[in-house]
DNA sequence: AAAGATTAATAAATCGATTTATTATGGAAA
DNA sequence: TTTCCATAATAAATCGATTTATTAATCTTT
């Protein structure tokens, strides 16, 4: 077993100091006025013996690190998944990687999981932010931390932040149904005073109040467990006999509304219309493919990206934090014919 | 914006020596004998002070780093995303912290991604391998390294794995469709010499073999290009009228198959039955829905992650490593009546 | 009472890099 | 000939911890 080398090794078998060697590693050789022969010695031989610098003892003395937190919701929520696997292409083509995690829309674990990535040293942070953590977030902030919030974003906290426009979004998916006839149309989501979650809501109402109709509300708390979703939209399907739509509010509160309309034998949408936020292979190969709104994943994840990327890049820009809100596409689909 | 605080800063506020400090925050005071009203006096400052260790320093120093590094092939693949999931709670729970990144099967970006893990000195492996990494994996191995292979082994690679009985459960499917009459039953799937697709394919030719049937098998080129997915199901079937039934070898081909014999407006199972592997919300919610091979996700994460820890802790244990093989279960629904 | 053993704490070395401060050398200017 | 200034390289300090080696004080033992 080879133990690995260090700069201190390099510096000996060449016979200089490992001062020079770090400068010329470092592109810093001209700068500094050594003379290229022995660059080029340098540069040579370490090709050759295949040194790679110990980025911890790099990071330790720099106190960059060259990683960026990434905290979604759920890793395994495919929106998520999606967005994580783009932002982790786009950074390692930057020099940075990704640690990432889930905050399961709770403050403590978070806070738990700012603190594993301050400890860390991550260079900056990619936050869907639960609520509740304005205050660790400012804090990083405040330490000059770069901090970018997408999906959602906490109004007490001054960070740039990439997002849809739910509002525009459902407002508008609520009118094509109203549009096609449909009367009685309930809003199926999780609980959360989160913004887009509030937003969303809110197009809904603005719609039906438009048209001078009656919002039926069910909110169902964020869980990990299928069952505690499907079993409250059970409940709710079976109380309120008489909607002729529903719409879901998030891709995993519609997948488990079609589980349950779909073990209750319900006709979609001879019996019930369905809109579903967020698109999903689930809604295209349903009986009757679902109407759903698709966030423009590629753009929030490179937006998200740009943006964290500037900041590092440019870290004594003190322009101030923006929102960036992108369009999402109503895709049309039998189910609400 | 308060710096950071360092051992020196906790030691001189108290008037000892850092050793002393570094004693007492890592257990060691009773065998190093140190007064139990020191001890009390240090700890009582620190939690005040809410003085946390840089895990930099301490790594650099110790050479363990309390990281795990998870290779999966495609971390937006709900398989691996929820495995994924299930190994980095377990791993937190544990003091561990996870890094993970997708491989998409490529031999020289995996290579890559082991040289950073290395670097960043992860304390222990887990990886989905692809092949051609033999060398690789070999020489972590020789260096001490922990590693855990999962989904599928490399033969040549000495270290544990955990894996499900692929060619049963191809086997055992393929005999259900031949006992339900079905005669012409092609087998899509990726383009893959891994252990695990190349027992499925073995599972699924055993079957038919069995009975004197004839396999017809497809194999599509590995792409995150859905299109190129499509694409050739599309054309295959296209080709292949005879067909009255079609075994999907992964939850990705298989929901691409279904979009394409969704659109080709061919009924499932009257005109064609449909089995998959991997159970997938897509295939509980098609129109009739669809039969699939469900793998035991919690019991491959459990396995997974006991296997590292346990290597992790006892870091003698030159015990022979072991492969694990799991059942899965044939989840039988009506697509293929 | 001197030598040895315990106890309780500390000084200094180390991990592997970067960065600041310093030195030795040869040539130009005074 | 002395002084000054580039040039080219190096020694030493530093990042923040852990760990080894050392010291000073007290207690036993003979």
């Amino acid at each position: 077993m080879k133990k690995k080398l260090s700069i201190v090794d390099i510096a000996q078998s060449l016979n200089v100091s490992k001062t020079t060697v770090s400068f010329i590693l470092n592109g810093r050789a001209q700068e500094k006025r050594i003379s290229p022969e022995l660059v080029e010695r340098v540069l040579k031989y370490v090709e050759e013996v295949g040194y790679k610098p110990n980025s911890l003892a790099k990071s330790l003395r720099t106190g960059k690190s060259n990683i960026i937190g990434l905290m979604v919701e759920d890793i395994s929520n495919p929106f998520f998944a999606s967005i994580a696997r783009l932002i982790e292409d786009r950074a390692y083509k930057n020099g940075y990687k990704i640690i990432y995690c889930s905050t399961d829309n709770d403050t403590g674990k978070t806070k738990d999981l700012i603190n594993m990535f301050r400890d860390r040293h991550v260079d900056g942070y990619i936050i869907a932010p639960p609520e509740g953590i304005e205050d660790d977030l400012n804090s990083l902030i405040k330490d000059g931390m770069p901090v970018v919030m997408f999906d959602r974003h906490l109004p007490q906290v001054n960070a740039d932040y990439v997002e849809i426009d739910n509002l525009f979004s459902t407002y508008n998916a609520t009118l094509h149904l109203i549009d096609k006839g449909y009367k009685n149309i309930a809003f199926i989501t999780f609980a959360s005073r989160q913004t887009q979650m509030v937003a969303r809501v809110q197009g809904y109402k603005d719609a039906l109040a438009s048209k001078g109709l009656t919002p039926v509300i069910k909110e169902i708390v964020f869980n990990q467990d299928e069952d505690l979703i499907i079993g409250p939209i059970e409940s709710f399907l079976k109380e309120h006999t008489g909607l002729d739509a529903v719409f879901f509010g998030t891709n995993h509160v519609g997948a488990c509304g079609l589980k349950v309309i779909s073990s209750l034998g319900i006709k979609v949408p001879e019996d019930l219309a369905v809109i579903s936020f967020d698109d999903y292979d689930v809604f295209k190969l349903y009986k009757t493919p679902v109407t759903a709104i698709a966030q423009p994943i590629i753009d929030i994840a490179d937006n998200v990206i740009t943006v964290l990327l500037n900041k590092l890049n440019n870290p004594l820009s003190a322009n101030k934090p923006q929102g960036v809100i992108l369009k999402t596409e109503l895709r049309i689909r039998d189910s609400s014919k």
